[in-house]
DNA sequence: TTGTAAGCGTTATCAG
DNA sequence: CTGATAACGCTTACAA
């Protein structure tokens, strides 16, 4: 066989740049990966090599000599439910800021907890260093505390049974802010529509929801259960309707927002007159629900970027790009609360 | 240094899964990857020792080795639209059938051609075998070019320079299910509030409602921008609301026909008794709108799955787990459209 | 059916 | 500041 002209079929690696250059391969190697010790001169060498050839890092073999991936694995529900793809947007910007990339894996909603060992199996397979979870997977069994003792994780909610856990949204905040706000105006009750109970934050803020009342010396009155989508808010929304004495209710979501307020209005109940509503979440639609939606808006962004920012922080041992952001909920009044009738 | 214990610190690899299952790595790769010629009380022993040592395989030494990754990249545009999530969820269930892993790279809503082509870039460093556009990229470009030729790819949507192109969702049927819906109603022409112009989508549903109308020999009123948003729709309703031969819109999504809806309702302009509208999406709260939304549904994961589907077959040149998915968009009647009136 | 040998392209370590 | 050399863990030949 004839000896290989240097510019052949096969992609450019360390050796063709280095040779081009005239260095060793690890001299490519440092300045390829921003090390500080090479001659300007030689660097400059390098990447008019380098750019010359189209040459880039081959990720697999990088990843096999140094032991580390830069992958961060993310578990998602599938839903269409607009916080999922604002999160995982956050998430991805967070991580590419620090050189990261994001790998997902979705399960199905209400899977099983075999689904979710499932699919964080695939993701370390893949070489994740570390899981965001933004899904309510229970950590309580062995299977998956042992996967997590061996790959960092981050959720972005706060577990409710680990209360000293770095926080990213507090969920008794959102539910305070709801429950104040509609006490204040003068209502003598807040009834509360639930989520989806598959979800951690479903309960948690059911616990805050409750605690508020109580202590307000009030009784809270029954629950009122919903799964997060329109149809169960409309459900919800008969219910309500059936009640005279119910004049202030909570609700978990927008979307349930919506089917309940078009519930009520059926039942010729009118919000905020008769019934106020507050909710969770700011959609991009609240505003434009009729009366538009009086809600704690979730900045889930934000959210996303903060778990990701502190998963990748856990991983270093240092400090990040960017400042942590600002995941504080905020109550975000518009028509459909007001005081109750006289 | 002392001979070190079998079972030691690091990771369990295939030397150590070959040395206690008693046969070589190249065995035991074989059984891991589940080729036919073993022997079946080999392959037990294989599995027993992986089981018991908990190996799995290193994907970068994999990669490394093979030349192959199994990595689809996933370009998005970072917006909370609805349908992004629902996108992602069928692209990552027919990645995860054929064992695949779904790699995301975000970039900004409007984001300049660059910004493209550095989120290929990170894909194709991280070992991408596809890439699957889930954006508005114009390909028309060089810097594009050279690397779609590189990395196979492929969009959700079909590239308006391109008919031939295998099609996912056909824009056409949708701006025509619309339109025709509302003349065959008797209306006598269809005003059009079309999306963001930076999306394909856009102008081919733009082209489409022209052309059905020319078909039946009605010359299409002017234009009424939007750009996706709620407000966008809201601004377009102030604009339809002065005009007051307008009695039939085609909304080109449903967060706008709620924006949009709000503005006729705070004119005066009853739907559809004075205006009728229909959408596209069919997003879940399309019938909680009031009134319910006749829209032209898109089936968004079906779409997704259809686009990773397609990339994989090509990637592999051979069949793929699953039936290719329908992706036809339906016309789904509701309350927002009605006969003019007299 | 099983084993041996030779890389895959990079980074770490240690010399110079 | 730069270079030689040895891993990293796996798969693809090829041989037995």
């Amino acid at each position: 066989m004839p000896p290989r002209h240097p510019s052949d079929d096969h992609t450019p690696n360390q050796v063709d740049v280095a040779r081009l250059a005239g260095v060793s391969t690890q001299t490519v190697s440092r300045v390829v990966s921003g090390q500080q010790n090479v001659r300007p001169e030689t660097a400059r060498r390098v990447m008019a090599a380098v750019d010359e050839l189209g040459y880039r890092v081959h990720a697999a073999a990088a990843s096999l000599a140094s032991g580390r991936t830069r992958i961060l694995g993310l578990i998602v529900v599938s839903t269409d439910r607009y916080s999922t793809s604002a999160l995982s947007v956050g998430i991805e910007h967070a991580a590419a800021a620090n050189r990261y990339t994001v790998t997902t894996a979705a399960v199905p909603d209400h899977a099983s907890n075999d689904a979710f060992i499932e699919a964080f199996d695939r993701l370390e397979r893949q070489g994740a260093e570390g899981v965001i979870l933004g899904v309510p997977v229970a950590l309580d069994n062995k299977a998956m505390q042992l996967r997590t003792a061996r790959t960092p994780s981050t959720r972005v909610e706060r577990p409710s049974t680990d209360a000293d856990a770095p926080l990213i949204v507090d969920q008794y905040a959102i539910a305070r802010l709801a429950v104040e706000h509609l006490l204040d105006l003068g209502h003598r009750t807040v009834w509360h529509v639930t989520g989806d109970p598959f979800w951690l934050e479903t309960t948690q803020r059911q616990a805050a929801w409750e605690q508020v009342l109580i202590e307000r010396g009030i009784t809270p009155p029954p629950l009122i259960p919903g799964d997060w989508t329109p149809e169960s808010g409309y459900r919800a929304g008969r219910t309500i309707a059936a009640i005279p004495e119910a004049t202030a209710v909570f609700v978990s979501s927008d979307e349930m927002a919506f089917g309940l307020m078009r519930a009520l209005h059926e039942a010729g109940r009118s919000v905020p007159d008769d019934v106020s509503v507050v909710s969770v979440d700011d959609i991009a639609l609240a505003s434009y629900a009729s009366p538009a939606l009086t809600t704690v808006r979730q900045p889930f962004e934000e959210m996303g970027r903060a778990a990701a920012l502190r998963l990748i922080t856990h991983l270093e041992g240092t400090e990040t790009e960017g400042e942590l952001p600002d995941t504080h909920p905020e109550l975000i009044v518009r028509a459909s609360t007001a005081a109750p009738r006289k």
